[in-house]
DNA sequence: TCTGGGGTCCTAGGACCC
DNA sequence: TCTGGGGTCCTAGGACCC
């Protein structure tokens, strides 16, 4: 099972004997019991179409979605249907007259590596005829940690702006100590009343999980932001973490070889 | 449709190295 | 000092997801 989010997963369930009505009882009688709601499931070859085959019947609802229905289910859908488009992305197709899957599908290869790049042109090409090879992903490292808040009344005060981000900066470190991550890169956030945000990063060259170097970096990052308008939101961020397996990291030794 | 808070991934440009 | 080609690392911003 992959976990999406608090109300969502991923089931595999090639190697299970029990027939799809079997299955989908059983989850939804236990998610009954045990929270007494109610779940809609889609059942496909794979993630993609799954995720839009559980919206298709939304209250309680059980979908199949075969890899046979692509024309006629998934190309009359919106494009926006698609996991992975979003509102600006729903525009730009818009602007080129595409607004279902299917005519999304009509669109050769090339133009989408044109229009959108290579990695999300080909990610459309291949979304927009049901195809999805992604594997379920049951356990993954994180990448960040972060905090942010946004003030209940925009923000003047440097005092106020200072204080929070050393409260987050106190707050991130809690989480990365309390899963045992070291950070190199801190990232602070700052989100003006007219909504302009900017980020700003500082890459240290020791991976930490001190308070002080955190909010230090953290502030640093500050001074590089022009407080001239009033703030709405402070953010901080801390990444690029040690790697945990490898259980020492030395950074180099003192060892050179130059050949002529 | 918007807001809020937590994330991921991608891109483009710059600095730097060989 | 410039050109060319290849590479890495870092930064800033944007799109998207739940």
């Amino acid at each position: 099972m992959e976990d999406v989010g608090i109300d969502e997963a991923y089931l595999d369930v090639t190697d299970i004997p029990d027939t799809n009505e079997e299955i989908t009882g059983r989850i939804k009688a236990g998610i009954k019991e045990k929270t007494g709601l109610t779940c809609s499931i889609g059942i496909a070859s794979n993630k993609l179409l799954a995720k839009i085959a559980s919206d298709m019947q939304k209250p309680d609802g059980v979908t199949v979605l075969m890899e046979a229905d692509v024309e006629t289910k998934l190309w009359p859908l919106p494009v926006r249907k698609l996991y992975g488009i979003g509102p600006k992305t729903e525009e730009h197709l818009k602007s080129i007259n595409i607004e279902t899957i299917g005519q999304l599908a009509a669109l050769p290869l090339e133009k989408l590596l044109e229009y959108f790049g290579n990695s999300y042109g080909q990610y459309l090409y291949e979304a927009a005829r049901g195809i999805d090879e992604s594997p379920l992903v049951t356990r993954w490292e994180p990448k960040s940690f972060s905090r942010e808040t946004t003030f209940q009344e925009d923000v003047r005060d440097w005092q106020v702006i200072a204080r929070t981000l050393a409260d987050l900066s106190k707050d991130v470190v809690q989480d990365m100590q309390g899963h045992q991550y070291k950070a190199r890169t801190i990232t602070i956030k700052i989100r003006f009343s007219d909504f302009e945000t900017f980020t700003r990063a500082m890459t240290i060259s020791d991976y930490t999980d001190s308070e002080e170097e955190i909010r230090k970096a953290a502030f640093a990052c500050l001074k590089r932001i022009e407080l001239k308008k009033k703030v709405r939101l402070v953010g901080v961020r801390a990444s690029n973490f040690q790697d945990r397996n490898k259980d020492d990291q030395h950074h180099s030794s003192g060892l050179g070889i130059k050949l002529f």
